[in-house]
DNA sequence: CTTTGTGCAAACGATTTGCAGGATG
DNA sequence: CATCCTGCAAATCGTTTGCACAAAG
């Protein structure tokens, strides 16, 4: 398959292929596929949810390689896994660091700007604890699920 | 089997059985042990950590009535889940708000007072969004992980 | 005695793995 | 052309379910 057929914006793609080979990794289209993908989306979407979006139209990967195409992307540091329901496992190609929103009526996650709160001091944890890094969760209602059926 | 088996701390056991009562539930030797060792411990065991523990002895409780024991305690509000990592879902008795720690080399877990950051502001928010409460997930390594074998 | 819970085993769904053929660099 | 990736199907793991029996109130 032709890495074309699966990207319609060329300068993008370029960046996208220029990222994954820096990276060392293979540039394949199913690879390229599942990261663009995610790039183009912020709903934090899951394997299911990949997998049809990407073989909606001809098929361009097979579940086995997105999850391991998933897995090469974290490794290099490219995608992350967002765990915030039970037995659903959600990808995100946004590495920055931020928070998540998360609508506890519909389970939709949104990015929260990492600035959005001033910076929590880690420096008194208990003693012992080295600290890396944090990232906040607030749950709630989005807007949607605030004004049913309308 | 008998309540009083499970539990060897009678003073506790009866104010553990008054707080499944007050909240409308059976009280099962079952939903006791799972309930008490919860309470017992502060590493938010999973599942089959739970099943381990509760039947070192002797058979106290079934895989299947484990899970269905802390779905009833979930929805009487006496237990929550914990998801820090893929595909393991632990249990924390420790209902009130409160933050959490992850070792990132080990995977433990440990509990972090509320009061130990500052109160967050939600209200600016994006507008639209109802926000309910949040949460903060502290990652770095714990004590034991930072000086390997010793 | 009525209702609800338990235990077993089968069913399920998400993720992983083994392997032969195919594509990448 | 050597290495690594893909796709398929089978295997695995955590969790859920159906049902007959047992226990709680």
């Amino acid at each position: 398959m032709d890495i074309e057929k699966v990207m319609d914006k060329p300068q993008k793609a370029a960046a996208v292929i220029e990222t994954l080979k820096a990276k060392g990794m293979r540039v394949t289209p199913q690879r390229f596929a599942v990261y663009a993908n995610l790039l183009g989306r912020s709903d934090h979407p899951t394997v299911e949810q990949l997998l049809n979006d990407l073989n909606q139209d001809f098929p361009v990967s097979s579940q086995a390689t997105i999850y391991s195409s998933l897995q090469a992307l974290q490794e290099a540091g490219l995608v992350r896994e967002v765990l915030l329901e039970p037995g659903v496992t959600r990808y995100d190609a946004n590495v920055d660091r931020h928070h998540h929103f998360r609508c506890e009526s519909c389970g939709e996650i949104e990015d929260i700007a990492w600035d959005a709160f001033p910076p929590l001091e880690l420096s008194h944890l208990r003693a012992g604890l080295q600290a890396d890094g944090y990232e906040v969760t607030v749950y709630g209602t989005c807007d949607r699920c605030q004004t049913p059926n309308m």
